[in-house]
DNA sequence: GTCCCTGCAAACGGTTTGCACCCGG
DNA sequence: CCGGGTGCAAACCGTTTGCAGGGAC
């Protein structure tokens, strides 16, 4: 057995989520593709390109637990379909004006004094930031694009 | 005429939009709701509720003029239907991890230093921070909330 | 007079749900 | 054996589109 696999069995059981093959494969894909921010459609296509199969309501409804618990994360997106991650690491998001791209990008720390009056009454448990501009492709050859 | 009315057909003006009575009364909405992030089927009820009438297409196709024209934002939005705002002034937003309300935050600048090597090779043409945590109801109440 | 805008209704695409069966613990 | 998970198809909901008529400039 793989170490991703073993890895995503103790996840399932830190997290009391019930271990089947549908809700394995979900995650695999998420984790080998992590960076990727595929749609319930991709993930749905990707499972079912070699067995086990999973229908599409099984991988809607195991999105939905996968995020719940904390395994999945659903990444902020501009268009209609939501797009999900494996949530391995925090990261911020740039997304390109052009060509409508979301990008990953590294974490870094930003000093939140500035905004302490801002955001008085409030609990922050976290924060993310999030870019707009032209990614480096749009920028080089200054196309408009086609926003996937 | 108000002076908000005037002020919208100084807009339309400079941004080359062709006045009509829909549009202005969808611009009107949300200049008069800054901040309350409505979504196109909350405009359009509010919109009919007193003449001039705007049908649903009509709402959306002026959304979508005035979001491209500048005059109107779309905001960052967990849930499915788009939520829109007068596109005023800059500010970060706050998701309620509990109850699921979108708050405004006034904005501060954050010092960009930190993350140059991150996000080196785009043009960033501007930012926002989304944050996360709990509202001062829910913090207070200690409930969970409905998602809205 | 020319285009863009409007309104209606039908189409569309992503997501959810109801229900019967199945399988992991 | 029990309760959650799965699969299918139909329902749902927000949004877009085609087309005919009307209004802005």
């Amino acid at each position: 057995m793989s170490n991703l696999s073993r890895r995503i069995e103790t996840a399932f059981q830190a997290s009391g989520l019930r271990h089947t093959t549908q809700r394995h494969a979900v995650l695999k894909f998420l984790a080998k593709h992590s960076g990727v921010h595929s749609t319930a459609e991709e993930i749905c296509e990707a499972v079912n390109r070699r067995n086990p199969r999973a229908s599409r309501a099984t991988v809607y409804n195991n999105l939905r637990s996968l995020t719940k618990a904390g395994l999945v994360r659903e990444v902020v997106s501009e268009g209609k379909a939501a797009r999900f991650d494996a949530n391995l690491y925090r990261h911020h998001h740039f997304v390109c004006e052009r060509c409508g791209t979301l990008e990953d990008i590294d974490w870094f720390d930003m000093p939140l004094n500035a905004g302490r009056s801002a955001l008085s009454g409030r609990d922050v448990a976290s924060y993310e930031v999030l870019f707009r501009g032209a990614c480096g492709a749009c920028r080089e050859s200054g196309t408009g694009g086609t926003k996937r």
